[in-house]
DNA sequence: CCCTTACCCTGATAGC
DNA sequence: TGCTATCAGGGTAAGG
């Protein structure tokens, strides 16, 4: 499940190689991939003759900025969101086509591939007249980037005050916070010693500033390690990151804490696998 | 407004 | 061996 890191790791390797090639087509082959234009003719009408700019991420969304090739000239944005399996390859085009391909967009002899399993992400393409956030609409509901200092200590603690929910709920609400997915919220937690149960209002303070500090940390982490192991996730080389083998409790149900040995539980909270230690994480 | 639940989907896995 | 049920969860919409 690509979040914040996974999502970044994704961008810097497309902002290495996508950048000023003309996209020469594209080929949809699973249409309700394509979010927006209505079809895939419009889509591949947008995005012909076009080359990137760069590449931005907001939460777990990407955007592209888009030039007409041969002119200055604005020729609107690319957006794609990952969600649950999605993956973008940079591959020569002649690379087998595997079953899950939903989405080919052609550069040379180079190609955008997006690989999507389970079928959840979407792209667009957004005219120049637009805003991206006006036609990728969940972006412009999402909270602050984690590493923005509108994520503040007095922030964090104003939202949490005013809600019973439990906080692993809470922090994975993109509108809070954007970013946080399911392995981080769980490490997150792990990190503050904050039992993922406890209601979001009940939190002290201090458990605020560290929890905050906790999710800056374990992102900044795994940004580092190229993003996690687990789940279908991979870069554009089609590699995985290192940060899976580092969990401290995300998917390690029933083996020994890292750091006390008792074995890692596993709950339900708002419909998601909630990991934690009992023993280290008990309040 | 706040919060919970269902839904979209495919493949891996568990249990019989 | 093969069948069915369950689970994985990001974001959004519907319902209480």
């Amino acid at each position: 499940m690509p979040e914040l890191p996974e999502v970044e790791t994704v961008r810097r390797g497309l902002d290495r190689y996508t950048l000023d090639r003309e996209i020469t087509g594209t080929e949809v082959l699973l249409p309700r991939t394509i979010a927006s234009p209505d079809t895939p003719e419009e889509f591949d009408f947008g995005l012909q003759h076009t080359k990137i700019q760069n590449w931005h991420r907001r939460g777990k969304y990407l955007y592209a900025q888009l030039v007409s090739t041969g002119t200055p000239q604005a020729a609107g944005w690319l957006g794609v969101h990952l969600r649950m399996t999605g993956q973008l390859l940079w591959v020569e085009s002649h690379t087998e086509v595997h079953k899950h391909t939903r989405v080919r967009l052609f550069l040379g002899k180079w190609e955008i591939r997006f690989i999507d399993q389970r079928t959840f992400g979407q792209m667009w393409w957004i005219p120049a007249s637009k805003q991206p956030e006006q036609v990728m609409t969940g972006m412009g509901k999402l909270g602050p980037e984690p590493f923005d200092p509108a994520f503040s200590v007095d922030y964090l603690a104003a939202k949490l005050q005013k809600s019973q929910r439990n906080i692993k709920t809470v922090i994975l609400d993109q509108t809070l916070v954007a970013g946080l997915g399911n392995i981080y919220a769980d490490e997150a937690l792990f990190l503050s010693k904050i039992h993922p149960s406890t209601p979001a209002g009940n939190l002290t303070k201090f458990q605020i500033k560290l929890l905050r500090e906790s999710a800056i940390k374990v992102l900044e982490t795994s940004i580092e390690q190229g993003g996690t192991t687990f789940s279908n996730y991979l870069n554009v080389q089609g590699t995985n990151g290192n940060y899976g083998g580092m969990a401290w409790v995300y998917n390690r149900t029933n083996q020994p804490c890292r750091i006390c040995t008792t074995p890692i539980e596993k709950i339900r909270l708002g419909g998601r696998g909630t990991h934690y230690c009992p023993q280290c994480q008990a309040s």
